[in-house]
DNA sequence: CCTGTCCTGTTGTCCGTACAAATACGCGAG
DNA sequence: CTCGCGTATTTGTACGGACAACAGGACAGG
């Protein structure tokens, strides 16, 4: 173990060098069972407290870390799922209302659909899986979430219950790939006859239409369509100033 | 001018309470010709400068300030705007990409609304400002915004020309008081026939529907509601692992 | 007038120290 | 065994100092 990585000459400061390096090892999992404490840090890197506080304070900034008074440092491995966009925050959101939620799955088979093979960025026609949920909250319809991946290496997803678990928990648990970036687009919509009745909307009653697409270093993974009921479930935002603009679904009571 | 205003013996940090001051004194306007030094501010509070810069840190974080080695501290007036949130944001994109906005008056003119009346904690029967106005966007409709503010000391926006101003602006002009905090609400509706009529829409076709109400230092101020076309402008995000996601207005091409 | 140099002011980085506050843990009393 | 208390550990806060990096102005020389 090269204990002396820093380079007191380079022109990046010591603070910035350190913090990369502690990135590293964290990704390479070396703090798994515990991160070092400030006075660790400091005679094991030969800089100051302050040094290794500035260091840290990045990685607490970015969510990586976790720090408490007494208690020490500890990797935060929440970072990743807060960082999922929309439609985790929604399915988050309704969750700390204590309601519980399940899924009804509609379709699990191998399907063609070229709108989605596009954005796969696949040939037309390719072989595609696709699952269809109808999710609820506390037994009420929510929202009905399609969705599409690449038919090659997820087979093993046909054989998953998937009334109380959640996509990107059973590509891990299967040790699929799972997505680190992507993207989403919200829309309105009216749905059509026959989506509008599985969620239990009256006929022409608009609702929220999410696109997502979710990738793993830029090669696309997953391409997802959820239609979310209007009436029930909103998007807020506070702008106090101070805090940042973030827009949170939030579930309407009754 | 009390310069003392820091407690030592108080639980909150001396840090903590120089950046509240100090943020008291920046929405006063007292930096708006040139932001103290950290040793001005060392020798002003009696601190050390370490407590200086973690105040001025967190101003930093928040985009109030603008720290540039050798040149000084700066005060960011782009940081508010920033700040206001979804409806602020999608005229910002649609300007950024360069279509001209124009603004084309409804109604201006004192009305009674209860619903209004209640989100501004007014009497119901209360004389109310109305500003209506349809948004377009290089000629084309792009939104239907009605803004209702407490008649009382708002009569001079009566004489305002609003085809190319912002309201918030004008307030700011005329020194009337503009809102630093609010919260905004977004929900799919279908327009009625009228108001889809005003943003030519078909009859029956979704649209978003922005509802905020922004408040000064917790007095409620303005009361709006903002039908956005949906079928040329969307809510976007990118959730790439890092970057904090943020929904953002995107003009659709065509 | 233009240019390069020096000087000054300002923020960034880095070191040291000390105490406070919160938690974890061991140990003795009951 | 359980509870409470004191001690150790760990992070937060706050002080001090020193030098480096950078921007900008003053100024001499061409």
């Amino acid at each position: 173990m090269a204990v002396t990585t820093l380079d007191r000459k380079s022109p990046m400061p010591l603070w910035a060098q350190l913090e990369s390096e502690l990135q590293r090892r964290l990704e390479a999992g070396e703090f798994d069972d515990g991160f070092p404490t400030d006075l660790e840090l400091t005679t094991e890197y030969g800089v100051s407290r302050h040094t290794v506080r500035e260091a840290v304070r990045q990685l607490n900034r970015d969510g990586l870390l976790k720090r408490e008074r007494g208690r020490g440092t500890t990797v935060d491995r929440t970072e990743f799922e807060q960082s999922l966009g929309t439609l985790y925050s929604l399915f988050q959101s309704v969750e700390s209302t204590g309601v519980e939620q399940t899924s009804r799955v509609l379709r699990l088979e191998v399907v063609a659909n070229d709108i989605a093979a596009g954005q796969l960025e696949l040939a037309p026609g390719s072989e595609l899986l696709l699952l269809s949920r109808l999710r609820l909250a506390g037994g009420e319809p929510l929202a009905l979430d399609r969705a599409w991946l690449p038919a090659a290496d997820t087979q093993e997803l046909l054989t998953v219950d998937w009334r109380h678990t959640a996509l990107y928990d059973e590509l891990g648990r299967l040790g699929l790939t799972v997505p680190n970036q992507g993207w989403e687009r919200l829309t309105p919509i009216v749905p059509e006859a026959d989506d509008a009745a599985c969620l239990e909307l009256e006929p022409g009653q608009p609702a929220f239409h999410l696109e997502r697409l979710g990738s793993r270093d830029g090669r696309p993974l997953e391409w997802r369509t959820t239609i979310i009921r209007g009436d029930r479930y909103r998007f807020v935002t506070d702008w106090s100033t101070g805090a940042r603009p973030e827009l949170r679904p939030a579930a309407i009571p009754g």
